[in-house]
DNA sequence: AATGAATGAGAGTTCATTCAT
DNA sequence: CATGAATGAACTCTCATTCAT
């Protein structure tokens, strides 16, 4: 019957906003379900009746932020035509989606970690979904001819975790400067770093 | 009249010991401190008389662990005359030694920064001893002119960051490659990020 | 739609009961909650469920005892209407009172006055609450002439005192004599103590 | 060889002096035998050698109060020819005996009542330790003609009673009047209360 | 669909007591 | 005599999960 979303969508998304918020604020072990349940207006017997537990909740919002920053990335790339700048384009749009996103970038980058080896899994397939985006993106410079041959699979890794470690700082030092002060020497760095 | 460690000594590093293997096997929430007591064949109220409480068993192992990859590279450093030669003498280190240390390493990568918002600040003095080593180093190259000035702060937190990820993969890959094998790559990398 | 009381209701009186019987027990340091728990058939859980923690389970109690001694002596003295007759009346509830209930009033007398300091402030007020019936009691009997002038601030105390030590004395005594025995006589040193 | 006091008897006073001083402050339940030990500068294993638990500690606390409340209070009297000043003086030196120690007093008021049956017996002990002098100084009264006969048990339990619970109140309001105001009003009372 | 009461395993921590040195 | 390391039971409190209504 419903259009865009029926009751049961809506509820679900006010579930996942909740997490967020909690998952957030207070790590993933010391988020309870209660919380969760009360920031989003329910219960907790609400809360798992359309979630099957508390993982669940976690890897569906891991989900939702790799499908966001993704697309952002692939969608920023493709709106420029040239191959150099395809990559500056998804690493501003990268720092920029993180600057506007901390707790989401928290849970992303610090809270799943450490969540548990439950989640390791998962943590490695979404770090490789970006580190294969930034590998094909290099194979297509080396099969164009922008930059010389080199082993693709650790630059992807470098430049991902270049870029990690710098947003890291930034969520760790709570009144640190402002993430996207970092562009400008990130992007010359990664450039350089190969060959470009 | 101890010569080597009196009683109270050797207990400490046993329950250290043991902190490592459970903390890096369970996490930090999950390991129980019973588990450390058991692993450490002490009683709970042993490791209480020892420790305060399992916060600061974690800190200890921290400090432990920034302490020898500091020293470590830094020797590795000094034993080098080279300036280029020296960064990769120390690269080489870190990799090595993490290699040789994974659930420390899983400790220091991983759980760590998961573990909870009260080790932000101890993380983050990490991170930074770490990325201050390298910014001393290429501060010192561009001051001998080996390379052209850049922005070291950003240029160190992508160094770290790089290696830190391609550790992190290690870890999370729990039956992936060698570390070591990245390591040509890697250099290569950072050497031409910075215009070496 | 409930009638006498739901579920919870229920619930919540029967951890009560379950409470006092353990407290007065065991004494409140002494009393664990899963004794609680058991007593009132459910789990630690359930308890924590309708009570914050321990103290308060405690503090609903003496509260519970507080209003059933004040309510009874007052219904008592309402029920006379020659002024010193009131007083007998209050002094022979209270002991009859006292002397049925005997665990509420060891709580009350005893356990709650060394429970801890926190409790302190709570006993202040309970005291406060007997001592100020009894002075307003005096103070009518001053203003209608039947006793001369005196320090009812003093004297309410004392007779609350006078009151309290020879229930404690019952109370300590396991094996003594009945409360209401001493009735008689403390009616009379309490009486001519005000000059009646 | 030791004159006034062994090295033994020195760090048993010590200890209780200790003693005194943490279970007033923490009350009987909550002071640690680590914290006695370390106020009296010795090690745990120390207090344990010489009293057998924390217990006999405390018993032997309440003996020594109650020894010096009883002796100050019988010398007190026995100065006095007179005997209605006997017990004018006993009052007198019982309110100011106590207002001078409000931490012994707190132990002995209120602490020991609640800190468990094992103390009862003891409590029982003590409380007819006073209503006992009290007692023969009544009926010492009654043999002299100062007063009629009547209940004697009674009434000396009421005396200690009401002044029980001035000292109570005392102690309870953390910061309210002066202990010894009470005394006129308080002695005029039971005078009354024996119709003299 | 949703609620809230209930469960029960377990967490970190404390502490009286013991005992080898 | 004294020490401090060790023990282990007990404690309060938490929380993911279940389920009758």
């Amino acid at each position: 019957m419903a259009i865009i979303g029926g009751k049961a969508e809506q509820r679900v998304s006010k579930i996942l906003e909740a997490a967020l918020e909690v998952f957030s604020r207070r790590g993933y072990k010391d988020a309870a379900v209660d919380d969760i349940a009360t920031a989003s207006e329910t219960s907790k017997g609400g809360v798992y009746f359309h979630f099957p537990n508390k993982q669940a909740i976690f890897l569906t919002l891991l989900d939702q932020m790799a499908d966001l920053l993704l697309s952002r990335a692939t969608k920023s790339m493709e709106a420029e035509l040239d191959w150099p700048k395809k990559g500056d384009a998804a690493l501003a749009t990268m720092l920029h989606t993180f600057a506007g996103h901390r707790n989401l970038t928290r849970l992303f980058m610090i809270e799943a970690l450490g969540a548990g080896r439950e989640f390791n899994q998962k943590m490695l397939e979404m770090h490789a979904a970006f580190t294969n985006l930034i590998q094909a993106y290099l194979d297509e410079g080396i099969a164009s001819g922008y930059i010389a041959p080199l082993d693709t699979r650790v630059a992807s890794i470098a430049w991902f975790g270049a870029v990690n470690e710098v947003v890291t700082r930034w969520i760790l030092d709570e009144n640190g400067n402002k993430l996207e002060d970092s562009y400008p020497a990130l992007r010359d760095l990664l450039r350089r770093g190969i060959g470009l």
